[in-house]
DNA sequence: ATGAAAGCGCTAACAA
DNA sequence: TTGTTAGCGCTTTCAT
């Protein structure tokens, strides 16, 4: 119609491509007169670049995952990819991922918490690019972002010991979450640096309800803790709300904290003092890394890149 | 190195085609020793169906559509297909939409309160197959999924009176927004056909902070409400929290009810009685509406299929 | 039931 | 800067 030749029309919506300025125009007043859009999928056939970024994420829901992910799709939307949500059904990461790779993707940022070296040696074999967000994992090529979970702990004991409080509790996440030992880890050292009597460890999971029983675990402890972090913030109100049931008040009777700022912690029933995940630090890394990697097609590093979580302070201390 | 054909190999992985089980077994051994996938990009190409169904989402969080939208994913995953997750940044549906477009994908849920005339009309345009939830939109091609919101209002006005209360309140999601509109219509008309006095109305947002904002007013009001209906839960844990700061107490001073019924509503805090969104019927039925539609390429008859709420009994009223 | 061949819409290498 | 050509990996006739 516009007598130009198909690679004319390709280059016109090639933001790098030599084509003269009257042309591209010309081809881009065309293409919006006849609603003309490039196919994707064809462009991802032959450049081998899909354009494509898999998200996964467990199947439970979690405030902060949502955040988490929907300020990824958007920062991965904003650079030009086009995200692919893959929730994990029944653990079964593996499929997740083989299906993702059917459809070429460029990346894949994994939010899972179980996850299998199986899945790693597939996106390796496929040349899948990897990030892993407040996840831990060695030896395989990809770098891993998220919140500084030591330098969180610390904040916290620190905290914790200059409003006054002694005897320190913590509530931890999942039995062999790394999130929650390297919480774990700054919170006691820390503790034990400042000289303070060393905390009372509380095994539970990352759920409100966990938070409940917990709570009945503290008030039974011999040891009565007059401070109590939690390894997140639903965990803590768990622990708030089973603590109250019990006719104790906060903090009057038990400091509590928690870990990621979630929109409730700011509800004044709760009223939470807590770290703040840097949301946005840690996606616009996480993204920035990944891109990257992609477009140069390169390996990753094994790098941990944290970000510092900022304290927030409210009325449960 | 099968000695067999590309076209037998594609017969191997189409479960309609014709071929032996004996080389399709051949075939899908030799694939899972190669570890070889069909590339569903260049399948898209050809079979001019992409697989991908995008959901196209508010960039704000809110724990209702979070549920949803995960709900949503997994069942089109379970169906074969792959989600595609466009998170609406600045109220741009028309940007998002021609990004999936340019990714072919075969169908598109839509959960944004914000629709323009002209994303349906690229979707019609392209062949998109298009499904609303929880929204209301006319003369388009699309069905329409979601609780029943008119019933939702009647239940709750229904309950609300069989519980004794006599002068009632209602406090409204966004101004426009027609699910807070139906509900407001259920509600009022089933209190009129009670013989109730007219509840008040107050106009709110679907947030928080509106709820805290609506307690305030309510307190305030000449006429005082003995039981308030809120548009959806967080607007009702906001009002739960504002009508507390005053000093009020729930459900003696005031009876507090919601919609959707997610997981903070079972808090202790709030305890929330609410009305649950049936949300895995509301998903089955959305996600099997629209892929027949796509896999028969069959226009939508407009209908609205809307699935009852459940009324649940906790200790807010 | 199988194979040969065409072609989906695009980009990239090469030539002009 | 532009056009020509080949080919990405698959599915789908059409023969056989």
């Amino acid at each position: 119609m516009l007598g130009v030749s198909q690679s004319t029309v390709s280059r016109a919506f090639s933001p790098t491509a030599s084509i003269s300025e009257k042309k591209r125009k010309m081809v881009m007043d065309a293409a919006a007169k006849l609603g003309y859009t490039p196919n994707a999928i064809a462009r991802g056939l032959i450049s081998n670049r899909s354009g494509l970024v898999a998200i996964a994420l467990d199947s439970e829901s979690n405030p902060m995952y949502d955040l988490q992910s929907r300020a990824l799709a958007l920062e991965i939307q904003r650079r030009g990819g086009q995200v692919v949500l893959c929730p994990i059904d029944k653990d079964d990461l593996d499929l997740a991922i083989s299906r993702a790779i059917e459809y070429q993707v460029d990346g894949l940022i994994i939010a899972t918490s179980r996850l299998t070296s199986r899945a790693f040696a597939q996106c390796e074999k496929f040349g899948v690019h990897l990030s892993l967000i407040n996840r831990y994992a060695e030896g395989i090529n990809a770098n891993i972002t998220g919140i500084d979970n030591q330098l969180a702990g610390k904040q916290a004991a620190e905290y914790l010991s200059r409003k006054g409080h002694r005897q320190l509790a913590y509530v931890s996440g999942d039995a062999g979450s790394m999130t929650s030992e390297e919480r774990w880890r700054g919170f006691s050292s820390t503790l034990q640096a400042l000289g303070l009597p060393s905390p009372i460890f509380i095994q539970a999971k990352y759920s409100f309800e966990a938070g409940l029983a917990a709570a009945s675990e503290i008030l039974g402890h011999g040891m009565k803790p007059d401070a109590i972090f939690c390894a997140n913030d639903i965990l803590a109100m768990g622990v708030m709300d089973g603590l109250r049931q019990k006719g104790a008040v906060i903090p009057q009777d038990y400091a509590v904290m928690g870990v990621d700022n979630i929109p409730m912690a700011a509800w004044p029933s709760y009223n939470l003092t807590t770290i703040a995940q840097p949301i946005d630090k840690i996606v616009k890394r996480t993204v920035e890394d990944l891109m990257n990697r992609i477009n140069a097609n390169q390996d990753a590093e094994g790098a941990y890149l944290f970000e510092e979580g900022t304290l927030i302070e409210r009325g449960s201390v």
